[in-house]
DNA sequence: GATGACTGTTGAATCGATTGACTCAGGAGG
DNA sequence: CCTCCTGAGTCAATCGATTCAACAGTCATC
């Protein structure tokens, strides 16, 4: 029956810490602020009654007189998501590192909670919002937004926002992924994950039906499959694909989950991914490596995403103007087993 | 070469508000905070200037003024890993549902990394701590955290601290799984995974062995590897269990993820689980039931935690004198394939 | 001995919203 | 007619840190 609460402590403020250092309050500031125009014994009485009274800054305080609040939000459309916890994981260490915290709000790609959530953000004055908009997100809102503070977007494909963005090589990736698949004999080739409405999905599909218009192979749209970015998702597509006569014979997924998907869809119909049909994914999480057959995918990084976004804004804070930057995270193929086999009925 | 800044907007205070409602800066407030007090067509003519002026509230005013931030901290020890992903997941959106946006702090399982973590929440004025704590926390390092702010703990066995806390039942989880194991014939059962700082794993390992004392099984400290929360560590495990003589049967692993690994390395050295060894894990993460095998497991529904834990949290803000509450998540044994055979060779 | 330069410190205004105390007009009651 | 309410608004102090302008000393320079 105790009280969790316990004692709520005496708020100490600055005024309390310049008192019990016999300075004013303006010089206790300047001394925590390390400015040089404080001696060194006088600062030293400043901190040593700080740490005797246990003061604790009040970012409030200071950021309504700054101006300046050392959060950054982070909005993207789920964390659960590896790809998108690693995402985070890397912006939120790369902020810690430069004393920045993060705000994180989801927006389950819906327009109406995202909309919500940058109202949240700006209210609470964030120095700058990395956002990996929900889909049918408009450029006018976005350019609303930056009237407040910088933006940097996780998909850099508006470029029509001079905003500072992040993201894969995806049409590179992509190319190297088909003709990968279309080396080792496959002309049938399906495309399997994600949905229409996506930017990102967008770019690789027609990345895809370019490289094989170059390599002189029809484009089936029977083929493209969309689905939801989950094993679930590949899973029942490849059921779809393998009913279709003739079926193809590899499939080029959106994204490694999806593939996986694919890879327990076949084992349930009696195929082995590598030997019977060939399964490329995208994003090499950690698992890629370790399945079994071992999964050929396009290695993308998140990660290093999220250190690299959270990078260009702390960039963007130092230099409000220095010119829009948009990085492009190479993309590698790692052929693994999945792929192994040359396609065994060739066409 | 464009600026990605833009032009900053002009800040609009609540006092152009009021200005441009023709009413005094505290009915501006007021009529914002739906206060009584204020008619309604006062208050639609301030509305109507919020919108026109495109006024954006600044909580760290109405913070400083309040001594309340709708803010909570989140610190984790690693946020890329999938269960803690799906924790952060729940508390985020439970808490944005009550209007309130989630900090998010790493701390790598670091107690420095950890105390400055907590420090800058302070500074934040966060209305209340949900801390997953890193290894050897002191007691007094926590209750000197919870006499600036309220602290839920995500771990249920810090029962000297006066504060809420949510937690899996991993003694009944753990006696579930055991049992299981031995009703299939297994004597010689493994335990996999997790370091022995991790108080939760104190609590799993010390009721695996009370479970296999009761059933008059000998305790062998071989048979429990440490090892990272990972499927490499899964891996490794598991080829240096099968190289012992007599090796185990059966491996009860700290997580799904270490599940995985051990099934991964025992398809290496020409064994299938379920057939050949039975293995268990913990959490029943999304791709425990579409493995191959599919993994029996103990469900532990980090989401519903992170729900938990953000609930506890807004409990104790409403009501700061309330009894300590203690949250116990039951466990459920989910038995699938991985377990399916007897033993093959009883002793 | 007046002037200027420099160092170290301080007073007071400021950021933007909240809120307890107060005003004021109009109506009810005596 | 006077008092007392009540409803609708307003005044001004306040939260806690920052920072500009001012100021008192000290020392060197002309």
């Amino acid at each position: 029956m105790t009280s969790s609460g316990g004692a709520r402590r005496q708020k100490v403020t600055l005024q309390h810490v310049a008192d019990a250092a016999k300075v004013s309050k303006a010089t206790a500031s300047l001394a925590l602020n390390n400015n040089s125009r404080i001696s060194a014994p006088t600062r030293q009485r400043v901190l040593e009654a700080v740490e005797a009274l246990g003061y604790v800054y009040n970012r409030h305080a200071a950021s309504l007189r700054t101006q300046r609040s050392f959060t950054i939000g982070l909005i993207i459309k789920d964390v659960s998501n590896p790809f998108n916890a690693e995402l985070t994981s890397g912006a939120e260490s790369q902020l810690a590192d430069h004393d920045y915290s993060l705000v994180l709000a989801t927006t389950d790609d819906d327009l109406g909670k995202q909309s919500r959530m940058v109202q949240t953000m700006l209210e609470r004055d964030v120095d700058g919002m990395i956002l990996s908009p929900a889909a049918r997100t408009t450029i006018e809102s976005m350019q609303r937004w930056m009237q407040y503070c910088p933006l940097v977007l996780l998909i850099p494909y508006y470029l029509e926002l001079a905003a500072d963005c992040v993201g894969m090589d995806d049409e590179q990736g992509t190319r190297r992924a088909v003709e990968h698949l279309i080396e080792r004999g496959h002309r049938r080739i399906a495309f399997v994950g994600g949905f229409a409405a996506q930017a990102t999905r967008q770019k690789r599909l027609e990345s895809y039906r370019d490289t094989l218009r170059r390599h002189h192979i029809a484009y089936d749209p029977a083929l493209c499959i969309a689905s939801p970015v989950t094993r679930r998702g590949g899973y029942d597509a490849i059921d779809q694909l393998l009913s279709m006569s003739p079926p193809p014979s590899a499939a080029y997924c959106y994204s490694d989950v999806n593939a996986f998907g694919v890879m327990l869809g076949l084992r349930a119909a009696g195929l082995e991914a590598g030997e019977d049909f060939a399964v490329i994914g995208f994003d090499d999480v950690p698992e890629a490596s370790l399945w079994h057959p071992s999964l050929t995918t396009v290695s993308a990084d998140p990660r290093g995403l999220g250190e690299e976004a959270a990078q260009l804004m702390l960039r963007r804070i130092a230099r409000p103007d220095a010119p829009m930057k948009r990085v492009i995270m190479p993309s590698r193929l790692i052929v693994r087993d999945s792929t192994a086999a040359l396609v065994k009925v060739p066409r």
